[in-house]
DNA sequence: TACTTGACCGTAT
DNA sequence: CATACGGCCAAGT
C-alpha cells in the first residue's frame, strides 16, 4: 500500500454518484498519467474492508471492463442503473456521464493531484 | 534474471 | 467495427 495506491483509491472514491470515469481518467486525477493499468490491477485487489464505488470505473470506450454476462458485469450494470446511469449493451455514454481526469475539475469530489 | 499477464490507453490502418 | 503496435508496469512463473 504505497502513495500511488492511496491516491488512486482516493480518486475512485471521489467519483460522484451518478457519474463514471475511465481507468485513464482515474490515473490522471491521481497525478499518474499513463498508468491506467495500475488502476485496473488495484481494483482487483482492494484491501479487505475498504469500500469503493468500483462500479463507476469503465474503459475509455465507456464499456464495462468485466466479461459480458459475468456476475461482476451484471452487478456493475445493476449498481450503475440504480443511480441513474444509462447502461446499454454493456456500455455507458461517456458524453453524458463520464468525468475527465484533466477537465471537469468542479465535478470531482477531490482536487487534481500533483 | 527473463518472460508472461493483465478490470488499460491512444493512435493508426 | 476489428487488428496492430507501442506505452505502461507490478506480480507471478
Amino acid at each position: 500500500m504505497n502513495d500511488s495506491h492511496q491516491r488512486i483509491y482516493a480518486a475512485i472514491a471521489a467519483i460522484p454518484r451518478g457519474r463514471v470515469a475511465s481507468y485513464g481518467a482515474i490515473a490522471a486525477r491521481a497525478g499518474l498519467p499513463g498508468r491506467a493499468r495500475l488502476v485496473g490491477r488495484l481494483l482487483g485487489e482492494v484491501p479487505d474492508g475498504m469500500v469503493l464505488p468500483w462500479f463507476r470505473v469503465l474503459r475509455s470506450s465507456g464499456h464495462i471492463a468485466m466479461p459480458p454476462g459475468s456476475r461482476g458485469f451484471r452487478e456493475q450494470s445493476r449498481l450503475l442503473r440504480a443511480e441513474g446511469v444509462e447502461v446499454k449493451n454493456g456500455r455507458v455514454p461517456l458524453s453524458r456521464f463520464g468525468l475527465d481526469g484533466d477537465l471537469d475539475h468542479a465535478l470531482w469530489g477531490m482536487p487534481p493531484l500533483q
